[in-house]
DNA sequence: AGCCTACTAGGATGGGCGTCTTATTCAAAG
DNA sequence: CTTTGAATAAGACGCCCATCCTAGTAGGCT
């Protein structure tokens, strides 16, 4: 049977990541954190630190994916909202030090690591990809609906890191509120 | 007199920073990279490696205000144009190794430095600002136009860390797409 | 000329990091 | 009971980093 040290492992990379980003999470604090013993490091992980990181990116991105694709799947205006509100909680929460942890590796992740890179990319397509599905089922054309999700997925991102600089919600929100107009406007009226 | 080395050294910094993050741009790097001279890093920058990422970021926060602020003054749109062609250019020219130093001081500063998110608070609220003034030169009203010009600040940086991820401009080709379409909504008519 | 401040030199230091190694536990399969 | 291999233990190793240090140089001011 396989021990859960590995899982919490995954999870505690996940978490650290959001607030001390890539080079600043080192394997004693996933340790701490998480834990799990020091000597299962390499023996769950002999990628070493980048396929903990990558395990991590891809935690994280399917976690998001399925809060949207779980949404109300004909209310891309509820899909929007919750989606920002996970992000909104977790900077609360964390008196805004927890930003995203994909955003995270996509903007450290060394050149000689193209797999952290294609993780980050992976991720924030999927949730494009249910994002636009969301807007397509609700009437909006193929090629928009795609727009609309990645304005939405950077808009979100984006702002993730502009409040986390202000310490304050308020960008998120002005982004939310601009984006909810955005979604409006390409609904086909009725 | 002084020296050029210092601003060589801030000038590398800002470089170097929107290729390898905070933790990532060493002593080493800026110094081999602005040929400046080793001893000193301390005589210029007592505050040591904060004080340097402090500096690179106002310097790279200014560059970009004023380039908005050079724009058309009263064409919001070929303001955001220009705003975006400048990443763009950034990206395409590092085969998308390139973001944005301050959203890579942002998303990396150590919770010890509050200055250093300051900065970055600083310099987004100045791109912030300037692209406010255009849409209320342009007739869009007040509150609108912060909105907006939040959202096109916080679209764009997260434009940047998709594109970067997907290595594509793609991203950031849709999101200045869809906030062309916004911009001009908000516009009265005529 | 003499001085004084700004600047440069370049290595020492101490700490943190990812990584690797060897030895040990322990549960199940043969 | 024996064997096997996954999981754990604990630390050593070498690297790189920011920082600091004592000297030394250069050039404008009085």
């Amino acid at each position: 049977m396989a021990s859960d040290s590995r899982e919490r492992m995954v999870r505690s990379a996940a978490v650290l990541l959001r607030e001390h980003g890539y080079a600043g999470t080192g394997f004693r604090d996933v340790i701490a954190h998480s834990e799990a013993p020091w000597g299962s490091i390499y023996h769950h992980f002999p990628g070493g630190k980048a396929q903990l990181a990558e395990e991590a990116v891809r935690y994280a991105g399917d976690f998001v994916a399925q809060l949207i694709e779980h949404s109300p799947p004909d209310d891309p205006v509820a899909t929007l909202r919750s989606f920002i509100a996970v992000w909104r909680q977790g900077l609360e929460a964390s008196e805004f030090r927890a930003g995203c942890p994909i955003v995270a590796v996509a903007t450290e992740a060394p050149a000689d690591q193209p797999a952290l890179g294609d993780a980050c990319a992976h991720a924030f397509a999927s949730w494009e990809r249910a994002l636009a599905a969301t807007l397509r089922r609700a009437g909006v054309t193929p090629a928009r609906s795609r727009r609309l999700a990645t304005i939405t997925v950077a808009a979100i991102e984006g702002g993730i890191v502009l409040a986390r600089a202000r310490r304050s919600t308020q960008p998120l929100d002005d982004v939310g509120r601009e984006l909810e107009l955005a979604i409006r406007e390409a609904l086909p009226p009725g």
